[in-house]
DNA sequence: TTGAATACGAGACATGTCGTGTCGTAATGT
DNA sequence: ACATTACGACACGACATGTCTCGTATTCAA
């Protein structure tokens, strides 16, 4: 039980994860090599590789705590879609940042290794979901979203947009995010008889 | 005018690309080394090098002439919206084969290489929308699809939707994209009164 | 027929990154 | 004290990159 020899450093974590995070800010992930971060780290790369099974590893939990501080959802008293709605324009706004291309290059990481996909759905897109799924479930019981959609697919379409741009390296603004929840929201069919 | 010297061997361009094509299918992008092609091709590094700037460039050349070849948009007599409902069906169809990861690598790798995102959207996205925006526009015009909507935003929303799927390795099938569909055609929004 | 110009395949080279391993030293428990 | 584990420094082979040189092949023009 007792843990026995000498305990990981917290001073070379915290300096790690320090040195990652700036490194993600400056150069973006894929620029980031394991060298750059331990001199910067003032460790060596054997501590790197003791701990983080690859580079998509340090820099998902590098940008991790940064991007759940970013992104604190706080219900209001409105109906569910008002939410979702301030919800969704918050994380745009967020990733207009220097946020954006760190998530660019995440995804982009995720293509070549799939462990780093795998952390990726487990400890940013899964628990996201959890908390808005019910958010869109409460908005088809409240009245404000019409039944008969899943709202996993609502997800699917409106942070498909969001990445989208961010792949693309198209800049967002507030009115193309309103343009995407109008059609969100209304559809794109002519109303019957206006 | 007239070429001086020994012209470029259409036979080592088509060779290269064979097995350029081969390569992405078998191991995708992320493995793709021009050491590996050269070999399969029977050529020599030094000619890809000569003809072409990037790893980047080789895929997307290519990856090109198969999309175009996968991807041809016929128009029926239909109005616009339906049209525009099995063009985004026989995409989605697309990605599902061994399609779908190539374009997921390219992505992916359009996030290191600046100049192939650019090739991306030069020779893919920007063409593609070419054609479909002037669809769009006229849905608006045949009443099919109401006014006040942006196509390009549209088209946001819908490739995005299928770039998400890709990117995050999730599989898609019909009843996938008829959801999809259906939101963006009817929206969420509770209808005022059924 | 000769020669200039260009492409080709083969392969060498320095550089950078990776993943692993070795070493001496530091810090904890028993 | 001693076993155990973490640490920083460094070395190693493997691989990919981008550039270069070489001898040879193919074309046009003189």
């Amino acid at each position: 039980m007792a843990p026995v020899g000498r305990p990981r450093s917290d001073a070379s974590h915290a300096a790690i994860l320090k040195a990652t995070y700036e490194l993600l800010r400056e150069e973006g992930l894929a620029r980031l090599t394991l060298d750059k971060v331990a001199t910067r780290a003032g460790a060596s790369r054997s501590t790197l590789y003791r701990w983080w099974p690859s580079r998509g590893a340090i820099a998902m939990e590098a940008t991790l705590d940064m991007l759940n501080r970013e992104l604190s959802l706080e219900p209001k008293g409105d109906n569910a879609l008002a939410e979702f709605r301030r919800l969704l324009k918050s994380v745009a706004r967020a990733m207009r940042g220097s946020t954006g291309p760190i998530m660019a290059g995440i995804l982009a990481e995720c293509q070549r290794d799939p462990e780093t996909l795998r952390l990726f759905k487990e400890n940013l897109v899964a628990p996201r979901r959890a908390e808005v799924v019910p958010l869109l479930e409460r908005g088809i019981q409240d009245g404000s979203i019409r039944p008969g959609v899943a709202p996993h697919t609502i997800l699917d379409l409106t942070f498909g947009a969001i990445y989208h741009q961010l792949l693309l390296h198209v800049p967002t603004d507030d009115a193309w995010m309103d343009g995407v929840i109008d059609i969100l929201v209304n559809g794109i069919a002519a109303k019957p008889t206006a």
